[in-house]
DNA sequence: CTCATAAACCGACTGTCGGTCGGTTATATG
DNA sequence: CATATAACCGACCGACAGTCGGTTTATGAG
């Protein structure tokens, strides 16, 4: 499985056949398929293995903050340097809307790093720091703006990333 | 090709075979590859149709303001009005960045939606009204939170909808 | 050790689908 | 009418995901 998710990074989800895949691996057809019900289902647990792993390193450098606002800030940065590596990028944001449709990808997210976020909002919100009505909603647009600052980020453009980092910073603390 | 749109979206872009179309729209292979290059260009083509025609109804509905910003403001509403077509939806929002990639989903609505809100955010920065560095960055942030509003309008769920509203029109004032 | 059971593994085969290509018909132009 | 160009045709092809009957390997009870 490790081998398959680097050639889908590489070649993208598309271009990977899965007899490249099995070439790489040393396996059969059958032993894969003894495993996983299809080639999306196969993306699907490296896109879950990816997002799991990439939130929880984002929560293991932030340290303890004064407040559970001070933490989302720390979480929302964290989660965004996670973003820039290339190959975590490829998988969460380029190719898992793209291969398993957007609808199973938040799906799968919401039981990671968009999970993460919405208990963070929560606390936030317990502590009385933020006002939101559904903490749930507020975690989806942030994520979204993540995503696309992540997006502009790909593009190497320093300044542009500066700016939508504030304007991040800016609705996060805009939800007082 | 307006053949071809409806079975995108009743069946999506994988479970529409070209015999398909072919069949619904009375045409032959040959003649369908004499237009289009390929399923996906065709996609395309249509992809920046919906996107041209849906901004074109958004900026009409949107009559004159009295400022750069309030404009602003009005074609957002409307452009999210127009999102909550569910053919619009279905090949903007779910199918285009899927089918496409986002990369080039993005380039097409770059010349359509996206220009158009960029456009709207340069107006309103020369007239003092908000402050950004970039209106390209600032509008692909946008977009991103009037595409997630959009999703989560799709699952019509009323409560929902009025907040992330609201933060879009918090986002945007945020702007000054 | 023996045998039963299941899990893991194998690879030739198949159906489907996007795309090709040599050729034909319609349309516009001089 | 002649010529050229665009539109159109559909049998065919290669690639690919997925299948299936069968084999090997691991487990564990007697």
């Amino acid at each position: 499985m490790c081998e398959a998710r680097r050639l889908f990074v590489e070649h993208g989800y598309r271009h990977t056949s899965m007899t490249m895949i099995l070439n790489a691996a040393g396996l059969s057809k059958g032993a894969l398929y003894h495993h996983f019900a299809s080639k999306e289902d196969m993306f699907a647990a490296i896109f879950e293995d990816v997002s799991r792993r990439a939130i929880e390193r984002a929560v293991a450098k932030t340290g303890k903050r004064a407040s559970p606002l001070e933490t989302l800030s720390a979480v929302v940065h964290a989660w965004l340097a996670e973003l820039r590596d290339p190959e975590t990028a490829a998988i969460l944001l380029e190719q898992g809307p793209q291969v398993l449709g957007w609808r199973r990808a938040k799906q799968i997210e919401d039981a990671n790093s968009l999970g993460a976020m919405t208990r963070s909002l929560e606390r936030a919100v317990e502590s009385g720091e933020i006002a939101v009505q559904c903490p749930h909603v507020a975690a989806r647009m942030l994520n979204a703006l993540l995503a696309e600052a992540a997006f502009i980020s790909l593009d190497r453009e320093d300044s542009r990333i500066v700016e939508a980092e504030a304007m991040i910073a800016r609705f996060v603390t805009g939800l007082k």
